[in-house]
DNA sequence: ATGAAAGCGCTAACAT
DNA sequence: ATGTTAGCGCTTTCAT
């Protein structure tokens, strides 16, 4: 690979000259600037990012610390990060936690100003106990119950989880239950309470059922112990569309069909819950924006605006309604 | 953050011996190793690895060109990697392509030696005449159309076709349809012929209809297209889960049931297939061997083993039966 | 076994 | 407008 110096002796210019020429700086005098494009294209240069991030004190890198790819929401949500991320030149570092208490709290602490020039997490298990502050600019997804000075960029989930069982009551359903509930998961809590809330106001009966993980299996195994009771729920808001997806299982495994017997709403709005059969009745939230706001918010931090109190955005989302609940 | 320097003016060492501390190299003195390691906590020193490859003429780096990261086949690979690049403490730096010819043809000859040490790439569209040879070392995932002398990680797409048509063919389906024929793309090239040679066997007519995208729509569009014709298949072979999703839905909307009017193959077992309704029959490869593969490759070719002819590992699959055929 | 010093490729003061 | 040079943090000869 050529260097700036290879290019510089073969222009017959200093380095200072082709760095010039590259980064597009101050003015060049047309001849040089001939000698040096054409020692640029001869040789192939291409700047080493390494080098220059060194001398720059910057490393290009934004970590994003998720727990799995494999999970359409969070594989949709990092193909939107970089995708943002790269207008900005910014590569993305993914870290994958499982969701497990022990990584993220290992992932977070690991993360230094010399592997990355800012992160994004979506914590899942982690508390305020377990992590110090990162020591670079870190903006957190979604709820969570860290008492962190930290930016912040998510849904209003009490409002959005109020509106999914406002439409559940709308739709004439009155055992409606809720399939998701966790103690410390940040995006749970808040869900319930939009739950109970709708609940309440409509002088219904709560139907609580608890998931560990939010995977179809957690879904399907929620849904069959609902079933197993003896005054089964006739409709139920699951906490994402992977424990839909479970629960609708679980549903006609039982016999039962949906939205007949048992209406049911998703919550994340992931690419297959258009496609499902039936389709999927979901929260919708607007992944492009939160993934753009949550760039945008490492750039202005890593750019240097620390003194700017932690900022808390919110995303809009509206109720897709499917045949899930038709 | 604490450098090297650092820590050695605290231990009172000279650099080379905290180095040789952190990278436990050689012998050193139990008492220096002793005032290093005190010097290392106190100063919670984490080594710059950016300096560190600088230096070594490494990067840490592999890119891993994939579509996108929301594509669920994806999503999971791009998992696999990253887990299998981290144990070898490797970074995954992802780029997406959008499948776009023109955008694979770039980022293929932007890949250089001092951004990444290697690249994993899924092909989607280029062909031969767009790209070079990577100047770095490259594994290529999946069947593509390109003559490039370069390590190839796959399964034999003429078998899995073939085995999961002659599938179809056993449960008694007579009218068995494909979809997903595309022209260049080499995994549909090798999946239509393994189509075409269970139906030759069998003396069936064959049914092909394209797809220039591989998405639920492209499913869908496909079905409601077969199905707007006289004489109807009785099953399909779809060249991806998402088009056997897509084409579920359109089944589903014709008023059939899936399977007892069609029955639906898919192919790449996505986790979603397990739990979809009907659960989805489709060819499953083994993905965490294929991740696997694929990194071991590009790690011994990084490691210098040059000269090594090009490699094509296959990888196992198996076919999950599921009640999409049953 | 450890220290001194060069240098990876680049940028940015500083000088001219 | 362009050249010279120090140095980002690290590893690695070369000495000792």
């Amino acid at each position: 690979m050529a260097t700036l110096k290879d290019v510089a002796v073969l222009a017959g210019v200093s380095v200072k000259t082709v760095s010039n020429v590259v980064n597009g700086y101050g003015f060049v005098k047309p001849e040089n600037r001939r000698r040096v494009e054409d020692a640029l294209s001869a040789t192939g240069y291409r700047p080493n990012i390494g080098a220059r991030n060194l001398r720059r004190g910057r490393t290009g890198f934004i970590a994003l610390v998720v727990p799995e790819l494999s999970i359409p929401y969070f594989g949709e949500l990092a193909g939107g990060i970089i995708a943002a991320a790269a207008e900005h030149d910014w590569n993305v570092l993914i870290e994958q936690t499982q969701g497990d208490r022990d990584r993220e709290r290992e992932t977070i602490a690991a993360l230094g100003p010399h592997m990355v020039d800012g992160a994004i997490i979506s914590p899942q298990a982690v508390e305020t106990a377990d992590v110090a502050l990162p020591r670079v600019p870190a903006v957190l997804l979604g709820e969570h119950p860290l008492a962190l000075p930290l930016d912040h960029v998510g849904i209003d989930n009490v409002t959005a989880a109020h509106t999914a069982t406002r439409h559940l009551i709308d739709a004439g359903r009155r055992r409606i239950a809720v399939i998701g509930q966790h103690p410390t998961r940040g995006t749970a809590v808040q869900r319930l309470a939009g739950y109970r809330q709708a609940l309440r106001e409509a002088g219904l009966p709560e139907i609580v059922a608890p998931a560990l993980r939010y995977h179809h299996h957690d879904g399907a195994e929620a849904m069959a112990a609902l079933l197993a009771e003896g005054d089964p729920p006739d409709a139920v808001f699951c906490f994402n569309d992977m424990l839909a997806f479970g629960a609708i299982r679980a549903a006609v495994d039982h016999g039962l069909s949906v939205p007949h017997d048992i209406a049911v709403v998703g919550f994340d709005n992931t690419e297959h819950s258009a496609y499902s059969v039936p389709a999927l009745t979901t929260i919708a939230p607007d992944k492009a924006a939160l993934a753009k706001a949550a760039v945008d918010l490492v750039r202005r931090r890593a750019g240097g605006d620390t003194d700017l109190p932690p900022q808390h955005v919110q995303i809009p989302f509206v109720l897709e309604v499917r045949e899930s609940t038709r």
